[in-house]
Formats: structure tokens, C-alpha cells, sequence
DNA sequence: CTTGACTCCGTAGTGTGGTACAGGGATTAC
DNA sequence: GTAATCCCTGTACCACACTACGGAGTCAAG
């Protein structure tokens, strides 16, 4: 054990940023947190910074950026050239991607349910007219 | 050769449906499309039939369908006590399911555009307001 | 007869975001 | 002292829907 205390170790920095330990070393994996300093015996040993970082990337997920998306946010951010323009940017991009998801989407149910409509679910299955629709040549 | 003309070597079934040779061949492992009768030489002879089904893949697909949501679809649609509506509640299903993805992207979308009306573009890298968020505590 | 396009099969790789071992060494609790 | 945790590395695996590749056989045209 060494002798400052207020570093962790990866299992509870992991619990504390509220992921498993092997998603921890995921992320050091994929260049998303930094390779923290190690104890002698190798045990890795984290400051309050990295779970900061975790979080931050878990945030991130959660409003729609994917990993590669989120190191490049996190490179970002180090580099003293950046400005907050540039994130805005970043996450205007995205906003689009998500429209373009939610249209895709909304096509499939509208289809859907004008399908759902057409079918009144008795009769035989030869006049169904969800697989008739499947089955038609547009 | 053979002497009946009716059926399709693989590229052209492929062709036809839109998809490549290997897609093809991929369905046929996957149990998508029945294994079509071989050449004398174990050429694949697909029949016209080959085609639709490949289309109608394609088109479930189109509307949100996984490729086992699909073979399932195709094997009731076998069945023969199967009824339009046990095809209709299938649709009804994947109705809720998008509207599952669509509540989320909705709001990863309105949280991101907040972002970015709160960020005005300017100022020191550590006032962007969407920065802060990812970095702050709830 | 050769060339090129097509076919076969089986296996492996892609990207996404992890999760799960296996086979060790270190530390901690009692 | 010893058992329970913890940690290390490396590899393999999950779903999803393909895509690519190697090595060999087949077929049609010139």
C-alpha cells in the first residue's frame, strides 16, 4: 500500500463512476481515460479525475455520442485552441444524426401502423395485409 | 447447363433482390431462404420464388424487423394455423418497440438542442455550457 | 486452349460496447 | 498463517448483419 491516500484502486474507482471494472479497463483500452499511475506491485491507481472522466463519457452515451465520438470531445478539450464553438458544433452535428435516426423511424411506423389499420385480423392469412405488403413489388 | 430455364444461378438471384452473392448465401445459412436444388455440378438453382422472399426480407427489414423477427414472420406465415392476426400483433409489438427508440432519441435530441442554446460560441472553454454538463454532478 | 467470370465451401474479419474467463500475483481480514 | 478478496494480463466471447478471402472447381466465349 502506498503511503498517499487519495488515490483509488480500479474497483472502486469503477463503482464510484458506476461501471464494472472491466469496462474501466475498456476505456484505458481505448484511449478514453489516461493510463493512471501504478503501485510497485502494478495495481493501477486512479485520482478523482478519471472518475470525473468516466462519467463524463457515461453522459455523453447517454445523449447519443458514440466512444470514438466521445475521445475526440475529450481530445478536444485538451487542446488549448479549441473553443466552445467548436463543441457546439460537435453537438449540432449530432442533433442531425439524431434527426435522421428519428425519421427513419418514424417512416417504419407510420408503415407500420397504417398496416396495423388496414388489418382487421380475421379472414385468411392469404389477405393479410401486412404480408401482402411484404410480398408486393413497389 | 440444364435444359429447364426457369431458375437463377446466384449472382442473378442476387442481382434481382438487390443484395450481393454472399448476402444470399448468408440467408440461406441463417435459415432466411430454403436451400434451392443444386446443378449437376452443385450450382445453386434458385426459383423466382427465391427472389420475392429475399425482397420481403429486405422489406421487414425496412420496417425495423431483426433478421430472426423475420424468420419467425416467415415461419408462421407457413404454419398453417396461423392467423392475420398473430401477423398483426407481431407489428403491433414492433410498434412499441420503436416508439421505445423513438422516446429516447426524443429526448437525447431536446436535452442536446437545450445544450446548444445555451451555448453561445464564445467565451473561455470553461463557461460552454455543454461541457459543464457533461462534467457536472446531478 | 486459354482466359475470365462465375461458383463452391469454410473460415475469419468488420464495428459497437462491452462482458467473461483463465491463470497467475498482491493485499487484507481474521 | 491462511482464506477471501482484490488486482494483473491476455484472450475469447455476445449480438447484429453482413463482408471478405483463400483455394479450388465450372463454364462460356474467343
Amino acid at each position: 500500500m502506498e503511503i498517499c491516500g487519495t488515490h483509488l484502486k480500479i474497483k472502486r474507482a469503477a463503482e464510484l463512476s458506476g461501471v464494472g471494472v472491466e469496462t474501466v479497463r475498456f476505456y484505458e483500452r481505448e484511449g478514453l481515460i489516461p493510463e493512471p499511475p501504478r503501485s510497485g506491485s502494478g495495481y493501477r491507481q486512479y485520482p478523482p479525475e478519471a472518475v470525473r472522466r468516466i462519467r463524463f463519457i457515461k453522459r455523453a452515451q447517454a445523449l447519443g455520442f458514440t466512444l470514438p465520438e466521445i475521445r475526440e470531445l475529450l481530445d478536444l478539450t485538451r487542446l488549448p485552441e479549441t473553443t466552445p464553438a467548436d463543441i457546439r458544433n460537435r453537438a449540432q452535428t449530432k442533433i442531425k444524426t439524431i434527426d435522421q435516426k428519428l425519421q427513419v423511424l418514424q417512416t417504419m411506423r407510420a408503415t407500420l401502423a397504417r398496416l396495423v389499420e388496414a388489418c382487421h385480423g380475421t379472414g385468411p392469412l392469404s389477405n393479410c395485409p401486412i404480408l401482402e405488403s411484404l410480398n408486393t413489388d413497389e
